[in-house]
DNA sequence: AATTAAATACCAACCGGTATGTATTTTATT
DNA sequence: AATAAAATACATACCGGTTGGTATTTAATT
């Protein structure tokens, strides 16, 4: 790889008009993911994210060829967005595995308090309206989900190398448990109109985690068997 | 049991038209499980829905004063079907309560199997769509949802009395968590186009709960719950 | 018992509003 | 001048809901 820079963007210049147009277009996606995570994807109307962004049809038609490109465009910016916060959350700083997952999940609690819209998942919501309408978007979605479920696997395979070696399940497994975990506490918070039971659904989670990981659970052949119980 | 017919339909004759008259909108609600758990609320049209019953829309809108209330009634014909459902279920027939709850759960794992749009949950899909927008439907969903996991209570609070009598956790957190894990199945169910991945989610929500009542969390042996802490 | 009135169930056609998407024009940059 | 970005205006289709009307059943009256 020779080009110091992307690929899609060649060597050369910013440009203004062609900063401000990526700026009208992330504030297209912005926007997008602000009203879709509200309303869902099919009651979203063009004119809605226009109107949010502060751009008109004409623009609009000009960045995405229509309703579904600029969803599977708002997948990948939500991949960009939330990929940017987990990879700078403190979590990833802690250094045992067991831990680090742990306080993944703490993180995820921390991050689900506040307005449904904005503590929700993107792709969990479109998902479920397109899962069999629109297979390109059930396919970004997935892609999103399943892309953060892998950012789990390393810590999750280094922790179960340490504190359950010979557990009868996956790290791929736990990792997709746990946003499956997350997803359904999301609908729980939508059902009750309020984020609170988010959390609370996220403790049994970590207890979950947690014991897999006791030390009840190693097997005899581990490398270090006698941890304290707390 | 004397009477032999409901007490909505007080004493007398069904009569043909009546008759034909709950069957129609029936088939209305029936097509409106289908359509929706399909397409989600807001694709669904209610063209979609007439056409799906076989009925036209003066006909539908003899029967509903407009989409939402189609809705609301729908999510009550989902809480009468799956009532029913659960209420048969083999898992009621099971004696002790700990393996009652787990049989429940290898049920829901049983019945997942299948096209998506045949084994998810209304309700999640309807909450997800609604919540912001339509609160009459999200208190539909909410109360369908609550509902049945209420029917999983005086099952877990046996089990804990049992099995895990001081526990630091409430039976309703646990069913509503039971319930979190399964829409959150759903959810990945979707997203990759196949329900086996829910099975899946099912085996460690199972494995949770059952460590939960396992004979290592029983901190005051026996039934007696002489604990600490008062 | 016969007749009439009223209510119920349903249907076909239509209407206003709105959604997506297009065609054209204006503006700004290089 | 050429090009790209954005705005305006518009076409086309569709959706939710209404209207007007028919057939059947129930209730009331004679």
């Amino acid at each position: 790889m020779s080009a110091p820079e992307s690929e899609v963007t060649p060597p050369a210049s910013p440009s203004r008009t062609q900063a401000r147009s990526v700026l009208t277009r992330n504030s297209l996606l912005d926007a997008a993911l602000k009203v879709i995570r509200s309303k869902g994807y099919s009651a979203t109307t063009i004119d809605d994210i226009c109107a949010a962004a502060g751009v008109t049809k004409g623009s609009f038609f000009h960045h995405f060829s229509n309703k579904e490109d600029l969803a599977i465009a708002a997948a990948q910016h939500w991949n960009a967005l939330t990929g940017g916060l987990f990879a700078s959350a403190p979590y990833q700083q802690v250094q045992d595995p067991r831990e680090r997952i742990l306080a993944y999940i703490d993180f995820r609690a921390d991050i689900v308090h506040g307005d449904l819209a904005d503590v929700t998942c993107l792709l969990g919501t479109m998902v479920q309206e397109t899962f069999a309408t629109y297979p390109a978007i059930r396919q970004a979605c997935r892609e999103g989900i399943e892309g953060h479920a892998q950012t789990l696997v390393p810590t999750i395979e280094a922790a179960k190398a340490l504190y359950a070696p010979g557990a009868d399940w996956s790290a791929e497994s736990l990792a997709l448990y746990t946003q499956a975990a997350l997803q359904g506490a999301f609908i729980l918070a939508k059902a009750q109109g309020n984020s609170d039971i988010a959390a609370q659904c996220i403790t049994p989670l970590r207890r979950y985690v947690q014991g897999l990981f006791a030390a009840c659970n190693q097997r005899a052949t581990g490398k270090q068997q006698r941890l304290s119980r707390h």
